[in-house]
DNA sequence: AGTAAAATACCGACTAGTCGGTTTGTAAAA
DNA sequence: TTTTACAAACCGACTAGTCGGTATTTTACT
């Protein structure tokens, strides 16, 4: 693994030069410039800049799906499902967060045959997490006098915000984070009667 | 007020044509062309296509932070200031979704002049929150035990990702979700001593 | 009020530069 | 010998911004 593909070295960089100046501000030119290759190696390796950015897009949504369903199914309440997709998510996008800041900036940007691609992807993920909170509902361990669509919107929004504000150099780690996330959402939407289970999450005053 | 200006025009037509396309993707000629005037009249009213990007930032992120100190002003207890806060921010995301997508997505390709004034104008809308919640904070109204830049930024989340989803035809009116996000935002971090003065911003079970 | 002058508002053809993508070439691997 | 992997020069479409000019409004003076 001491060698690198050319390909892999473009998407690195290009992640990392997307992050920065956004999709449209980073050109071919700069992006081979900036690793020492050439277009010719680009355009062999990619069939235009757009499938690029397709692939950064695709490589980060994958994933979080996936680890969201692995951490959907190791688990069996609602409470602890919940506990573990937020603890995944959060953990995603602390080591994505270059790849999550193009994915939910430059997504229109993609042309049309890739767009429909992402989107689906991206409303499979939300779906996994509002599986959960539908399914606590049902179970009444959290509370049904709020739209479960609303909820689901909230917390997604509440973590994928990170990605504007967090900084691996700053006071509080990610995991520090995440308790404070994952407190403030059982809380707010986990019923009395269920809250003893919660409880082992909930930060001690 | 039967006459726009021309450069009224301008800024209406490109916030539509930036939230749908992204400013890249939004030529001046196809401005002008979408309100049937000419390069000439734009390059009359705006030094660039730049400081068009800047004054649509400016609107926004101004009226934000008006609203947002009139709703501190106007109210003198933590819980209260906070509920006419989101009440507000939600409202000016309704009236201004078009401006916040532009805001959000397209800062980057602000020129470093106008970068610098509008990061210091985010910060300030920021600050405003954090201080509601920090001064709940000291008079035990809000849960100590939670850090006070984690909770706003989680609300600041909640709230800025509606621009994302949220629908004017859809199923529910952003008041509905204001309350929600109320609620939650309560529950999460109003102390137990103090709940009885958010009750009444709790939805019933 | 009437009118000339000046300032403002706007037009549209043109340009210089940029950038995604192509083409041709070449060295090593298979 | 053919294929793969890359290099480097090149092309053409596109676009921000310019510039000389015209229409319209405002100002200034009689």
């Amino acid at each position: 693994m001491v060698k690198k593909t050319l390909k892999q070295r473009i998407v690195d960089a290009s992640v990392e030069l997307f992050q920065q100046d956004g999709y449209h501000n980073v050109t071919v030119d700069r992006i081979v410039e900036y690793i020492g290759a050439s277009k010719g190696g680009f355009y062999h390796n990619f069939k235009s800049k757009d499938e690029l950015l397709y692939e950064i897009h695709d490589v980060f949504i994958s994933y979080v799906i996936q680890q969201s369903q692995d951490a959907y199914d190791k688990y069996d309440t609602p409470i602890t499902r919940l506990c573990a997709m937020l603890q995944t998510l959060t953990q995603v996008f602390d080591m994505y967060q270059a790849h999550i800041t193009i994915f939910y900036e430059e997504s229109r940007s993609l042309s049309d045959e890739y767009s429909d691609i992402i989107h689906k992807k991206r409303d499979h993920y939300r779906d996994i997490l509002q599986k959960v909170i539908a399914e606590g509902q049902e179970s009444k361990v959290f509370r049904t006098e709020l739209p479960c669509t609303i909820v689901t919107m909230a917390i997604v929004g509440m973590i994928n915000w990170t990605y504007k504000w967090f900084k691996q150099s700053g006071q509080l780690t990610m995991e520090q984070i995440t308790d404070v996330f994952t407190d403030m959402v059982l809380r707010a939407i986990v019923t009395e009667q269920a809250m003893e289970e919660a409880k082992q999450f909930i930060i001690k005053g």
